[in-house]
RNA sequence: GCGCCCGUAGCUCAGCAGGAUAGAGCAACGGCCUUCUAAGCCGUGGGUCCGGGGUUCGAGUCCCUGCGGGCGCGCCA
């Protein structure tokens, strides 16, 4: 937005100054506009005279006089330029320049901050991709909402995504699986059951089993085949997750089932590939990957003695599907126990033919639920972890987001329960909410009181003087360039912090501005800020799947 | 033992390709509702950026090393 005019200023002005010999050209491309941290250092600020000095060996200051010579010719946007510290070139920008922002909010209205640099890129975000073999947990819980935020900021950005989740249906878990529901099906009808020693112990395998007494009655009971007892355990669950998934609002385009790489000979296909290519060798009766020759410590088992494949064939079988089905950037979102499989798809993918660096894997941390200060335990094997239902029972979807968003990938995150719930002013959903809602508010007083709302384009914008003001047209004004960088970093939490900093500095406004007043041409005026910031608040919370309640 | 991630205020975390005086929220303390929703605002206190070296005009940010925590390191997925 602004920034990009100013940029686009600072190029040509290094133009200038290459033709006029000041400089070579070799800095093209190096330099950066920013957004400076203190308020005295300008609206913008860039760092050309220090790159520059770099390259030439030359005072940055020196150099710095002369960026300030070429910029101050032009007098559309800027208003002022000055050299502070070591070099750094800071410049101010026109008051109306801001205040003429409210018009393009106005004009763009939803699709302000969306964009298309994406445009036309196909882009497919892989997660969640859990086995039916229970409920989400909370760890699930938060790679669904990172991978759902990915791919609406994508989408924001004009790419073209694809949502999908793999998952397997034919292994020995799904074995034990539907021998648990077996003789939880058995202990129902009163007949003598086993237990598999590494069962599935959540109370929800009861609920299979009673839907299999439900539909099959005692049908069952000498049945050998652990398929329908597998069959009934896997739809039970699937609805289940789909419907959990839907709680939070999250929908796939595809679920892609794992056999179907099997059924589809593609799996032997990659062996093939893989050994015309010399890369594959038989060792101990097993079949070994040569990851070796990509970097790594010691090759790998793709096919075990017993002749079964190991899991790392399917996942570099599928993600050359991935590829031939025409995806330019693949992203998947894995828990960070799965760092291992990472290298190895990597390798497979790399030996195929396939570009590596077009797979970018986003590796989550764990999560842990606090409750009354201390750390909620939980438990896989004893079936005690908190699943993402429950979750949502407890906090609401909104709130389940917003946490899950708000910490970068690489941290753990602590989702703090008591904090989550609490309807007051410590939580911070409520309080990005509730600046719209307050937004929204003061539209409704205005039409109450007849106050008449006009067009930016009918309000005498230069009565936006105040600091406070300005400070939210600068931030306003970021926002573009925030949702562009956050989607292409694949970062949702920038786009919560630069809300809360956004509703920050409106709940500020409102409590020492009244923005209804006698003093009817700036009442519109501000009415118009208000109308915008509306929007700003709306389409940030929308584009992160959150809802911008109009009253609270 | 090896690999990846993390270590910033009492707690939870930001710090955007190394940049100009380290920030926010919560917790603590003190104020603000006859006026557009107090799910809000204003103010105060609080830091050896884990320790030690190094690179640089400049390091919370990069490199090396030590310490602490997490996750991996399988013919399990």
């Amino acid at each position: 937005m602004i920034r990009t005019r100013v940029k686009e200023l600072v190029d040509a002005c290094f133009q200038v100054g290459v033709r006029q010999g000041l400089w070579s050209a070799g800095g093209a491309g190096k330099f950066t506009v920013e957004i400076p941290k203190h308020e005295n250092q300008g609206d913008f600020s860039t760092n050309i005279a220090l790159v520059l000095a770099g390259i030439e060996k030359k005072n940055p200051r020196q150099i710095a006089a002369k960026v300030r010579e070429i910029l101050e010719q032009e007098r559309e946007l800027v208003d002022t330029v000055e050299i502070a510290g070591p070099g750094f070139v800071n410049l101010t920008i026109k008051t109306e320049v801001w205040q003429q922002l409210l018009k393009i909010i106005e004009k763009s209205g939803p699709d302000f901050g969306r964009s298309t640099v994406g445009a036309g890129k196909r882009v497919m975000v892989e997660f969640v991709s859990a086995n039916p073999t229970g409920p989400l947990s909370v760890g699930h819980g938060r790679q669904a909402i990172l991978g759902d935020a990915i791919a609406r900021l994508l989408e924001a950005t004009g790419h073209d995504v694809y949502r999908e989740y793999y998952y397997n249906d034919a292994g020995r878990q799904m074995r034990v699986l539907g021998e648990s529901a077996r003789a939880r099906y058995l202990e129902l009808l009163g007949r003598p059951f086993t237990f598999p020693e590494d069962g599935y112990q959540g109370e929800y395998i009861y609920d299979i089993g009673r839907k299999l007494v439900d539909q099959y009655g005692e049908d069952l009971v000498e049945r050998e085949s652990v398929e329908p007892f597998k069959k009934m355990a896997e739809q039970t669950i699937f609805e289940d997750i789909s419907s959990t998934l839907e709680r939070m609002d999250i929908r796939f385009d595809n679920y892609y089932n794992e056999r179907s790489l099997y059924e589809n000979g593609y799996i032997d296909s990659v062996v093939q590939e893989l050994k015309s290519k010399g890369l594959v060798y038989e060792k101990d009766h097993a079949t070994w990957f040569k990851t070796t020759e990509f970097g790594q410590e010691k090759d790998r088992v793709i096919i075990k003695s017993s002749g079964e494949p190991t899991y790392r064939l399917p996942d570099i079988a599928y993600h050359r599907e991935k590829f031939k089905r025409g995806f330019e950037l693949l992203i998947d979102i894995f828990g960070s126990d799965h760092i291992a499989t990472v290298p190895d798809v990597m390798a497979g993918v790399e030996a195929l033919g396939y570009d590596p660096s077009k797979i970018k894997v986003i590796l989550h941390q764990f999560v842990t639920l606090m409750r009354d200060g201390k750390q909620v335990k939980m438990s896989t094997r004893k079936a005690t972890f908190v699943t993402v239902d429950e979750l949502l029972d407890e906090v609401g979807t909104d709130a389940a987001r917003f946490f899950f968003m708000m910490r970068k990938p690489d941290s753990q995150l602590e989702f703090d329960l008591d904090l989550a719930t609490r309807e007051s002013q410590e939580n911070p959903v409520y309080y990005v909410q509730y600046a719209h809602a307050r937004a929204c508010s003061i539209l409704r007083q205005a039409t109450e009181k007849e106050v008449e709302i006009v067009a930016c384009g009918d309000a005498d914008l230069r009565l936006l003087t105040e600091p406070e003001e300005m400070a939210l047209l600068k931030l306003m004004g970021a926002f573009p360039t925030l949702i562009e960088s956050a989607a292409l970093d694949h970062e949702p939490y920038r786009v919560i912090f630069y809300l809360m900093e956004l509703a920050g500095q409106f709940h500020s406004y409102y409590n020492r501005h009244k923005v209804i007043s006698d003093h009817a041409a700036l009442s519109q005026s501000r009415l118009c800020l208000v109308a915008e910031l509306r929007k700003v608040f709306g389409n940030g919370l929308t584009i992160l799947g959150l809802t911008a309640p109009q009253t609270m």
